[in-house]
DNA sequence: ATAACCAAACGAACACCGTTCGTCAAGAAC
DNA sequence: GTTCTTGACGAACGGTGTTCGTTTGGTTAT
């Protein structure tokens, strides 16, 4: 950015004692870069900027864009916390843990889509996991609802998030859907119409709400469903 | 693409009876465009070429990109099939409808992405809403919890769509973190090197499975938590 | 002290992208 | 026949990810 080596060699004098870059830096760097502009304002070009160097630099640590989105992921992860009274039951730890999760997703803009495009297995994630899995065990839940149980969760959690995290980016479509929503057809949609107010209620409540929902039908669904698993869905049109 | 106007005035016979743009044809073209290429393909540039017209031309119909999206993700909704049959009970329509709509969201690539980047509230989207509502208040599921339940399911159906559509655009990172899961080391992260096989099973049996246990836990749930309404959740750190 | 080497850093360029602006031509209205 | 409106469109602006070839500063070898 504040470059100035017209004349021959004077340049490195004007930048006598830059940090060197390293990969850590590179990811904290981009975390704030996303807390600042969100997932529309994280580029290579803007943290490079924010480093005071040029895109072209960061390819040595990073492979590409989409590597250096999984690494802020798992950055970012290494903030949940996996601590809980001890007096706590599995399932109240594992609600707590979410909610973390949860803070973790929304305390940057886009972090929750970020999320959403990452394919998610660096340590920290790994020890999420972990933890996440070892409390369904807990609680009794066998091995295969709990790691489907695990997958459900989470990506509850994070749709959630990201969905949050699009109505703030774009608050003027959201006000005109409000209003369409207001004035909907009680003839035409009569259960929209009932329901119009529940429907944008509850911003926060709604997520607590909704993991006691799937625990609870993850302890009583009779399932893990082993007989639907050789012949593929034997549901309907897979197609 | 194809033009050849060099010489004056000749372009207009060169290309004599080209149909009229029109939103419909816009928006159809489109969702060639994402079939064929994902959504990273899609571009006003490529739906222009596509219609053998130049970017600026789809801007009399289409205020931007985003709208763009928007108009393309209702007209999919608007092939999600409300039919069943009538001795079904409306526990088996609400699955049937769903696994309709991922359907839908599976059959072009990047559909599910768009569905999660779009706030949707067209013609077609209301009607599969107010559907799914109804059917909810059939199974005596009061007015709330149909509400948030029904956003509970959608969310959760788009979101497993996403993930597999991001699954299959970058399989090399995939096969990477299948690797990663079947070295992983039994004594730091035990839970997971037991369950590993399950993690990465039931491709399709697990969709079904995820809707009854979101199902089973709408019915079992004693909530709509009023209580958790006037003062914020009361739970642990909302930032 | 000097020469050789190496990897980090970087400037420039390529091929894209969404969007805007000014212009042009064809049809409608008069 | 003339004016007016409007859809179509070429060109341009400012942005993007990524690559290539070069520079450069520090380290090692002579």
């Amino acid at each position: 950015m504040e470059k100035k080596n017209s004349p021959s060699t004077v340049s490195r004098r004007a930048r006598p004692a830059k940090a060197p870059l390293s990969r850590e830096i590179i990811v904290q760097t981009a975390l704030d870069v996303l807390a600042q502009g969100g997932l529309e304002g994280l580029s290579m070009r803007k943290v490079a900027a924010a480093l005071d160097t040029g895109a072209a630099s960061l390819y040595v640590y990073v492979a590409n864009l989409s590597e250096l989105h999984g690494q802020m992921f798992d950055a970012a992860v290494g903030e949940v916390s996996l601590a809980a009274p001890a007096n706590e039951t599995w399932r109240e730890k594992l609600k707590r843990v979410l909610i973390s999760y949860l803070d973790v997703l929304m305390a940057r803009p886009g972090m929750a889509q970020l999320a959403q495009a990452t394919i998610p297995f660096g340590q920290n994630t790994l020890r999420l996991v972990e933890y996440m899995l070892g409390l369904l065990r807990e609680g009794g839940i066998e091995q295969e609802r709990a790691a489907w149980g695990f997958d459900l969760l989470t990506l509850y959690v994070t749709a959630i998030a990201a969905e949050r995290g699009f109505r703030e980016a774009r608050s003027e479509v959201l006000t005109h859907v409000k209003a369409t929503l207001r004035n909907i057809s009680a003839d035409e949609f009569p259960h929209i119409h009932a329901t119009r107010h529940a429907m944008t209620s509850g911003e926060f409540a709604r997520t607590p709400w909704a993991i006691e929902v799937m625990i609870d039908g993850l302890i009583h669904c009779t399932f893990p469903p082993l007989d639907t698993l050789p012949g593929q869905p034997a549901e309907k049109g897979r197609s």
